[in-house]
DNA sequence: ATCGACATGTAAGTCGTTACATGATTAG
DNA sequence: CTAATCATGTAACGACTTACATGTCGAT
């Protein structure tokens, strides 16, 4: 809903094109499904919030947010956030560990520090694009949002970093074990 | 699903100390609601992974994972992550920073890292807490999700003070200007 | 005797995803 | 000509939450 009319705020545009806008825009924070998108628009067109006109071609149409629709997404803005529930399956699945394996939860570590640095890299190069195409008004809220993700990215990397260390210490599973260090016993 | 067959693997309890302690345990990064609950151990009893035993009083049950609930449970740890469409509702508001306002911003960033800052001191506390009463097979696994929060929040609280910092820097509002240095013109 | 914690469940409803159905246009 | 992209929608299904309904037990 926010993101609908956030997406036409900008400029008018077809409902393939919000969802485009919204999954290459705002993909890294938000995203809405096509069963999302269509509905919400003619909700929308109902409520006047946003007007359809005809498109480029036959059977498409071009929505554009009327002045009502402007003072609705600043009302929908202030709005209070509900998060959601907390669920993340990567913490619940190392959480029990012990049960998992020390090997797999190792994997699993592995794979977040990799999938961190991946997306790491991907919000420099759009950090890099959106400096060079956004308007001045916008960059700054853009690099904002960049900004968290490249804080949580390189966090879970250094959490991860650090809890592979943890499990070394706590279960020596022969990591490269060949080194001049004694082993135990 | 995990979760529930989880805390069943530590010890055999009624429902209601399962969500107790989905809630209490599991809290900073999974949830199940009461309506999850029940008809998942129902199923469970009905696949044979969990036993239904008398509970102390009359109406309530004791339910223990079976071998074959805690072999399911390997099973499931070992299943691919299914994560979430992101969504995060203040990433949203501030991508559109300058529909809402600098000042709504601020007051939203403001919110962000006063909650980060009361997370991370949970986490201490709770950190302290499972230092002490943790089993010391258990405890490096429930560090590690702590750990995870910790880094988080951390993340969050520098994210949040350099995102002030560049609204001051992208529209200066007079944050407490009142100081030695000469405004501009 | 009454209040809060313990305890189990169900029903209704919301939200959202995926897959399907359909068709036009454009590039190779 | 044909494959990919543009474009709009719906239907079925699944996941989950909230509220309700019901009852026991222990403490004050």
């Amino acid at each position: 809903m926010i993101a609908v009319l956030g997406a036409l705020s900008v400029e008018p545009m077809t409902g393939y094109a919000v969802r485009e806008n919204i999954r290459d825009v705002l993909g890294h924070f938000w995203s809405e499904s096509v069963g999302q998108i269509y509905p919400t628009l003619a909700d929308l067109e109902r409520q006047g919030l946003v007007r359809r006109q005809h498109g480029a071609r036959p059977g498409s149409s071009m929505f554009a947010i009327t002045p009502e629709g402007h003072e609705h997404l600043k009302e929908l803005l202030g709005e209070p956030i509900q998060q959601a529930p907390p669920r993340n399956g990567l913490l619940l699945r190392l959480f029990f560990g012990s049960t998992l394996g020390p090997d797999a939860c190792r994997a699993l570590l592995e794979q977040a520090r990799a999938d961190a640095r991946q997306r790491l890299a991907g919000f420099q190069a759009l950090r890099a694009a959106i400096t060079a195409e956004d308007n001045p008004d916008q960059l700054p809220y853009s690099l904002i949002t960049i900004s968290a993700g490249e804080h949580s990215a390189r966090g879970v990397i250094a959490w991860a970093d650090e809890s592979l260390a943890a499990l070394d210490a706590a279960a020596p599973e022969a990591p490269a074990a060949l080194d001049a260090t004694a082993p135990p016993e």
